[in-house]
RNA sequence: GGCAGGAUAGCUCAGGGGUAGAGCAGAGGACUCAUAAGCCUUUGGUCGGCGGUUCAAAUCCGCCUCCUGCUACCA
């Protein structure tokens, strides 16, 4: 790629919802962005990276309420803990702003306004549930009901669990508020509709022109082009926390809508602190627009978005960078296992540096998910950073703290520098793409090159010669300079182990074309560490605390989930001895539906049931709960039934098997029934 | 169900028509400047399976299996 001398760059990652801290599931996008950020900075570039807190919706006022506040006062608090976080982990934002802002309300009206003019706006009655003890409208997944397909009950709002079948919460049977526990009832409101399909062919244009990767494009095409767009549902009725649509009084624009529309706002806000001109960052065709998002919102940033700013005359993003998703030593992070680990507890334990490094070898510029394994996590930071990096530094710093560099750069150095300034190339490509991961192995593979010349040339042992305090300077100054070499190349992913550099050798990492030229005659301090190794019991301490924190929350927030159950029964009833799978594979438990049930007037504890295995399989069976329940109850009940029971004969008639229930006896018998879905001849296994 | 991506050494991954690669882990050795770091040597793989194209397939094509993800008020 060739990279002309200089660019403007705007960049931004997805906007944290402020409903909750930074994890490291978030981290992966703001790192990734910053590292980018900071590469193009480094090469000279002019580059703002933007960023705020995505403030409106349901779940924000939900939340705020829950905790007895203001909506302002919570996101202003989660808007302040964000930036801690990011700050802490070296992620730095030329500014960072709320969509809760005046600058937002501002752009919002103004593509509004474009929208309308462009008449892609259409209003359409909708119906759906309202909770009216709490006065408000219910988003899907607020309500539970039973299912209308299958009757399976307490279904999600919008599909079935049991069945699969989709529909619409207001078609389910009993449906609940989860948010007040009542009944919520049907109740029609206007809601605002943007028409994108009347940009159908610009977004299938722009949507297959590279700006996104292929996985996306592919996606797009298949999914959502290869038919007319829906109209997008972009209004809420109020009560909302969010802006009141002007033209639409008692309406708010749906979180969905103003949350990109923060990118613009927060731009605006940086060009009124900076004295610049909005235009020449959105209305610039010189201005290259990147955006750095998750996989699970690429509609929003591919279809609406695009679909929003060419009506409004914006410029359209350059790149949309897509990652995928974090999971942890190969599963999805876990509040239960302590693998849901919010970012500031990480920071208790490990050095952000470390993160920045491990995810930098992990990212590349595929849509694809991202494992932190952590025993790798371990592994590379301190094989490849302690162990090669900073080792080059620790091992010959201290043999010319004195006498500083050699006057000039040596000429023996086996061609070493030369090389690592001419793979500064391909490092930098790697970088540009967003292929972290090739940077990274590139980069140690040149420090894999440099300790191979320090050994060989043994400084420790020219040291004892005081004829070749000449050749030790060299030997020092060449491992040197392929340290700072290494730091530069290194320095968008660990700006402090830049700064240490700078530091040992009095001169700042400031720019990328440091590494064409070697540094010499100047001074060099005395060694400090620069980099701890990673202590893998704080690894562990980390995941016990996460698991422990995890567990208290989610006890403070379901009390009604504590049970007591008396140990009672089962003492009295110790388990029996233990059986081999087999054995009780013998046993051929059916579910059965009872389709008769007969008083036996001459037995003390029998009924006579007639059990259905299904078609016209019947079986007659006695079963010994005439104290606990009444024939004419259990007629049309599932039960399960010992189908292969040998038949027994019995006073009133021969028994073909028995049903199974549970209880100490007498009156207290429990016949076990399936759960919904089962039909008659299931086994039960 | 549909679609997308993936499957290469114990682990994490690179490569991508011409003798299978790296790091880590494992084994052996020499050294002792360095944060018990670093250096040298070395074990280890029918590149998920089956077919096809080709002089040649881990690589291209087809089918299959298994994983992962996505799946709009949709299929």
């Amino acid at each position: 790629m060739v990279l002309s001398p200089m660019r403007n760059l705007l960049v931004t990652s997805a906007l944290p919802y402020a409903n909750g801290p930074i994890h490291l599931g978030h981290l992966v996008e703001y790192l990734q962005t910053d590292i980018w950020v900071r590469y193009q900075k480094l090469r000279g570039n002019r580059c703002i990276y933007l960023c705020a807190d995505d403030t409106h919706g349901t779940a924000i006022s939900l939340r705020a309420q829950n905790e007895g506040r203001s909506e302002e006062e919570l996101i202003a608090e989660m808007s302040e803990s964000h930036q801690k976080d990011f700050a802490d982990f070296g992620i730095e934002f030329d500014h960072y702003g709320s969509t809760n802002s005046e600058a937002s309300r501002e752009i919002c009206h103004e593509i509004w306004a474009a929208l309308r003019e462009a008449d892609m706006v259409v209003e359409e009655e909708v119906e759906q549930l309202y909770d009216v003890e709490k006065g408000m409208f219910l988003a899907d997944r607020f309500v539970r009901g039973t299912c209308p397909k299958c009757n399976s009950p307490d279904q999600p709002g919008d599909n079935c669990d049991s069945c699969g079948a989709t529909y619409s919460p207001v078609e389910l049977i009993d449906p609940v508020s989860t948010l007040s526990g009542t009944r919520p009832e049907i109740r029609s409101a206007k809601h605002l509709f943007v028409q994108i399909e009347q940009l159908h062919g610009f977004l299938e244009e722009w949507t297959q022109s590279g700006t996104l990767p292929a996985e996306s494009a592919n996606y797009l095409k298949n999914f959502f082009l290869a038919e007319p767009l829906k109209d997008w549902d972009v209004s809420r009725p109020a009560p909302y926390f969010g802006f009141e649509i002007s033209d639409s009084p008692g309406n708010y624009w749906y979180v969905w809508f103003d949350a990109p529309i923060g990118y613009i706002g927060t731009t605006k806000e940086w060009c009124d602190q900076h004295g610049e001109q909005l235009a020449d960052w959105w209305k610039n065709e010189k201005t290259e627009i990147h955006h750095f998002i998750g996989k699970d919102i690429q509609y929003f940033h591919t279809l609406f978005w695009p679909a929003m700013l060419k009506t409004a005359g914006y410029s359209l993003p350059t790149k949309v960078h897509i990652h995928g998703f974090l999971t942890v030593d190969g599963d999805k992070m876990s509040k239960s296992r302590g693998t849901f680990i919010r970012a500031a507890k990480y920071l208790e334990h490990l050095n952000p540096s470390y993160l920045r490094y491990y995810y930098a070898t992990k990212l590349s510029a595929k849509v694809e998910d991202l494992d932190l394994n952590l025993e790798e996590f371990v592994a590379r930071v301190n094989s490849d950073l302690v162990g090669k990096v900073v080792n080059l530094a620790s091992r010959t710093a201290k043999f010319v703290a004195s006498p500083g560099l050699s006057e000039t750069y040596p000429t023996n150095d086996e061609g070493l520098f030369e090389k690592f300034a001419q793979q500064g190339d391909a490092i930098a490509e790697a970088y540009e793409v967003g292929n972290f991961g090739k940077a990274m192995r590139l980069i140690i593979e040149l420090a894999d090159a440099a300790n191979p010349y320090v050994e060989s040339n043994a400084p420790w042992e020219l040291r004892k010669d005081p004829e070749k305090t000449q050749q030790l300077q060299d030997v020092c100054t060449v491992a040197l300079n392929l340290f700072r070499t290494l730091c530069v190349y290194l320095s968008p992913v660990l700006p402090d182990l830049a700064a240490k550099c700078g530091e040992l050798l009095g001169d700042p990492i400031t720019s990328w074309d440091q590494s064409k030229k070697p540094l010499s005659g100047t001074p060099v301090a005395k060694f400090k560490h620069m980099m701890q190794r990673v202590d893998a019991k704080r690894i562990e301490t980390m995941i016990e605390e996460s698991a422990a924190e995890n567990e208290a929350a989610a006890a403070a927030t379901t009390p009604a989930l504590s049970f007591d159950d008396s140990g009672e029964f089962l003492s009295e009833n110790p388990i029996a001895d233990e059986i081999a799978f087999d054995d009780f594979a013998k046993v051929d438990l059916r579910v059965a539906r009872v389709v008769e049930a007969h008083e036996v007037p001459e037995a003390r504890k029998l009924i006579r049931l007639i059990l259905s295995l299904g078609g016209d399989e019947r079986r007659q069976v006695f079963a010994g709960i005439k104290a606990a329940y009444q024939p004419e109850d259990l007629v049309g009940e599932l039960v399960v039934m010992v189908a292969n029971l040998a038949p027994r004969k019995m006073k009133f008639g021969v028994s073909e098997g028995m049903i199974v229930a549970a209880g100490p006896g007498g009156k207290d018998i429990f016949v076990l029934n399936p759960d919904e879905g089962a039909i008659p001849g299931h086994r039960v296994m």
